[in-house]
DNA sequence: AGTACCACCTGACGGC
DNA sequence: TGCCGTCAGGTGGTAC
């Protein structure tokens, strides 16, 4: 599920294979991922052309083309980037390739076709396009607790809600609550600054840890949430229980013992 | 402003 | 075996 972090892997992963080399032509197999962009205006831009750089905005890859203009990956729910040697098949699911003229190949992987991917000018032209908040990595604290300070409803949707803060989803959201012992319906107006702080700094720390860890729970430490995000799995801190919630329409996973449900006395 | 619900997508999985 | 409903979850639209 790319979030913020998974997207910082395949950012670094893009950073070390694909940049610099040739685009000799792309494949576009299935172009319900392309978004506000034609197979012809993307053959456009970057055949002939290479990618310079990357840049990340919450759960968007953001690919500088040696034009100037960026290419826009996201990656739904289940997509991913698979770097080979043209002679290798072809990842399965693989709606856009990238071909480089030195014989190896970019696959854009989407299983389940709900990632885009799109043409924009600058990454702050996209960043206003989309409606999105600041990337939630490269805020300060002050702008954090800002932020949530003119904000009302649960904790867990406000963290998910992309035009506030980009690039947690579901699984991180879970993961940053746990760690900070705090509930998800817990109303963000309940949260005093020493609060949100604490959550901040909770919120980086997931992060870092996540992305040290290449953003694959097996290498999390064991009081990592989303080692065992299950309902009825053993809390990893306190041997409790997870149970299953649902907060604004999402299912979450939380322990009751390590993250208590605030009263109205709280 | 925030929530509720539906739709988009398809593979995995449990039930029968 | 194989059909079916449900879930996964990021996003976008609409109604309330």
């Amino acid at each position: 599920m790319p979030e913020l972090p998974d997207v910082a892997v395949y950012k670094q992963y893009l950073d070390s294979t694909a940049l610099h080399q040739e685009i000799e032509n792309l494949s576009i197999e299935d172009d319900r991922v392309l978004d506000g962009v034609s197979e012809d205006k993307l053959r456009d831009a970057l055949v002939g052309h290479s990618f310079a750089s990357t840049d990340r905005h919450g759960k968007n890859l953001l690919v500088k083309l040696d034009t100037g203009q960026r290419l826009r990956l996201h990656f739904g729910m289940t997509g991913s980037l698979k770097y080979y040697a043209r002679d290798d098949r072809k990842p399965e699911y693989t709606p856009v390739v990238f071909r480089f003229t030195n014989d190896y190949a970019l696959a854009y992987i989407c299983k389940r076709l709900l990632g885009r991917v799109s043409l924009t000018e600058s990454p702050e032209a996209f960043v206003f396009e989309e409606g999105l908040g600041p990337d939630a990595y490269d805020l300060d604290e002050a702008q954090f607790i800002e932020l949530l300070n003119n904000r009302r409803g649960a904790i867990k949707s406000a963290l998910m809600s992309q035009e506030l803060i980009a690039g947690i989803g579901n699984v991180y959201s879970d993961e940053i609550l746990y760690q900070a012992g705090v509930h998800p319906k817990t109303p963000v107006t309940s949260l005093n600054r020493d609060s949100l702080s604490f959550l901040y700094h909770t919120m980086r720390e997931v992060f870092e840890t996540a992305i040290n860890g290449r953003a694959e729970p097996e290498n999390f430490p064991e009081t990592y949430l989303t080692r065992s995000r299950e309902e009825g799995q053993p809390c990893p801190r306190c041997g409790g229980t997870i149970q299953k919630i649902e907060v604004s329409g999402r299912s979450g996973y939380m322990c009751p013992g390590c993250q208590p449900e605030l009263t109205e006395d709280d």
